[in-house]
DNA sequence: TGCGTTAGTAAGGAAGGTCTACTAACAAAC
DNA sequence: GTTTGTTAGTAGACCTTCCTTACTAACGCA
């Protein structure tokens, strides 16, 4: 590709795409993706970040084999392990077993053993739940804490002990801690708001990292979740929406490779979205209940695990059928935009299964599908989620790898 | 802050997030963010493009007020200034004419006009429209060609000669052409399909750039006219929509700043969700349109511009203005999903203003505040937008910027 | 006239990655 | 048993990129 008259330059490559603070357009226009300026230290870092994520999806690998996978040279790659293995973040793990050409390979593998992690949920009102977990994504220890009422100060002082608790648990150096918690989450682990725990603007993210002397990262729980079944939940599509359904219901979307966060940081609030209309009433209908945030007809009125059980006790299992399957279809409506807009590929429901996975997730796949073009909806995979409660800790656990090692 | 035991790594730092294809997981998990390696070259194309970015958005700056605002030294921007007058991106403006203290500084400025950009819309069927542009936008020369019902390798061929002709009318070198096409575009400027046109897996960009001599970059249309609103029309917000509502209705979404492909690269497909229930009908009501796509009660059925101008036709303003405000609601109950889960600042509508831009827009709004979350739905603007037809051309130029330049 | 301030450049150094060339260690063919 | 070809890993020279430090140029102000 050789282009006209004056030199002009190609498009930035792999690095035109970095950053995320710094420089606002004022004049013309306005910028697309603020810009940082990139030193080489900083290519050094990804570089090595790379390296590292190699090794932590495909297990111990040669160097060559490394260089290969990289597209780094054998030189710099052996570098780059060398450094890691002086950080003690990688080792040596003998000679590759098949026989083969050529001199054998010395294997190199990440330490899985030799790190763990610190997570905690704190999406549950009633406690918070934490666990030391490997690098792996593995439970070692479980810990929780009834909060019993407490809120504000009170809430953050338990969550201080209760991580400081799990990090003299852990029986490895502890990488970092991550959280799962309630409501609005910003970039810097600030809590903007989170009602139910009465927190607003709690710097949640630094004022544990120096509480505790670990780096400490927070994201949303319903994030996290999505985070950690993405990662590990077998996800095989690009566009993934995770719907948790528990007290409320909220979600986590990932396109595009990455975790959506929306303006204000408030992506994926679809439990206050309005399914009940007005004039859908009929003679007989039970009376739209009015749902915490004020307003009446939420999704969150009718999908919580609360509203669900309710729905259905004491009814026999056909009349039930019938319930969750109108449910269903409710949800479908909602999901049917949402996944045109963003051609999703796949949506997983988190929670009860004994109430989700039957009757309400087939009637809600059939309604989007019904309800959305062909190429979108029949692409589309609507199936329970795969990680159970441990979706939030995982996803925690992804936090940490992906913010401190850069492995994702 | 310091970490414990063995020297543990920060955060990968800017250069963190690269890159868009290579190594895929195997083993453990998968990978958010493929990543691809980074040398040094890369990181200086990259502070290259963020000085001539901050020139473009600017205007004439000195070098010393470059090196402020990019976190570069005087002495590195120095440098790749050096390189961009070279290039003959970039000149000398004299000094700055304000009296200060110190030497007086020497203004540089991007060479504006010393560059166009050819930009190329093909949403409209019956015709091709094209312009040569100015790098900031500005519509120099127009010129369209009628189709004429020709599709496939012929209205290729009609594209090919639209596009040299521009190329050719061009009063200054051209840095590369901009097409914004109808149907599915995938990130490497392939039309994957585009049903209008029987194209199915064209090369476009890449055949195009061979046969120009000039770099070709191709988007969706509706991709287009986003990006051109959220560079030219003065969008606000970090979360945007722009619906376009034409022939038939599509939209094109940038979040976290960046525009969504979505999974197969068909995101913004609004125009096939269902909006009209077969249960909403009442006795009188006309029978639900039968839509292109083979469905029925498809938004594009009462929203695109000839279904709006047939329900309207022969009204009297008040009844036109009840149906407008309808139509106005079910585009509400569409667009209040989409703006929960993705936490959007801004809607804008792209169309004829007199359908759109009344009890349409005004009932649009206030059914997406009705069923969203105060929080959500208070901070959302829903207004025209303000490009009207030279949007996709607009945009067409912002994806020569970007891709050419690294500028956005 | 002298002093402090600001703009821009020159020279040297540190860090990163590549290329080329080398050694080590093996399998398979002769 | 020796030779040949292949693969793994390392050493050294080189290029690029940016930084730091030190300098000159040009101004306002006292």
């Amino acid at each position: 590709m050789t282009t006209s008259t004056p030199q002009l330059p190609f498009a930035p490559g792999p690095a035109g795409q970095a950053g995320h603070t710094g420089t606002a357009g004022r004049g013309l226009g306005r910028v697309l993706r603020p810009m940082v300026k990139v030193l080489p230290e900083h290519a050094r870092a990804h570089n090595r970040a790379l390296v590292l994520q190699q090794l932590f999806h495909s297990g111990p690998t040669s160097r060559a084999d490394l260089a290969r996978a990289t597209e780094l040279t054998r030189v710099t790659v052996s570098d780059l392990v060398a450094e890691l293995i002086v950080e003690g973040l990688v080792a040596e793990r003998g000679v590759r077993a098949e026989a083969r050409v050529g001199k054998p390979a010395k294997l190199v593998g990440m330490c899985t053993e030799d790190f763990q992690i610190v997570a905690i949920d704190l999406a549950d009102d009633a406690s918070f739940r934490g666990a030391v977990m490997s690098l792996v994504g593995e439970v070692l220890v479980r810990r929780s804490v009834a909060v019993e009422g407490r809120t504000g100060a009170d809430a953050l002082e338990l969550l201080a002990q209760l991580a400081a608790e799990l990090v003299a648990a852990a029986t490895r150096p502890v990488i970092g801690v991550g959280i799962g918690s309630p409501g609005v989450v910003d970039r810097e682990g600030v809590v903007v708001e989170a009602p139910n725990r009465d927190w607003y603007g709690v710097p949640l993210a630094h004022d544990l990292t120096t509480r505790l002397g670990t780096p400490v990262h927070v994201a949303n729980d319903a994030n996290t979740r999505a985070l950690g079944e993405y990662t590990y939940g077998g996800a095989s599509g690009e566009g993934l929406l995770v719907l948790i359904v528990g007290q409320g219901v909220g979600a986590g979307i990932v396109v595009d490779g990455m975790l959506l966060k929306g303006h204000r940081d408030a992506a994926g609030e679809l439990g206050h979205v309005t399914v009940v209309d007005a004039r859908d009433e009929r003679p007989g209908d039970p009376e739209p209940v009015v749902c915490a945030c004020g307003r009446s007809g939420c999704l969150e009125t009718v999908l919580s695990v609360p509203a669900l059980r309710r729905a259905v006790e004491g009814l026999a299992p056909e009349d039930s059928d019938v319930v969750l399957a109108s449910v269903g279809r409710k949800l479908g409506i909602v999901l049917a935009p949402v996944v045109s807009a963003l051609n999703l590929a796949e949506v997983l429901l988190s929670g009860p299964s004994e109430l989700l996975d039957g009757p309400l997730r087939e009637a809600a796949l059939a309604t989007v599908r019904e309800r959305t073009m062909p190429v979108v909806g029949d692409q589309l995979s609507l199936r329970m989620a795969t990680l159970g409660e441990d979706a939030a800790l995982s996803g925690a656990a992804v936090l940490v790898l992906s913010g401190q090692l850069g492995v994702t």
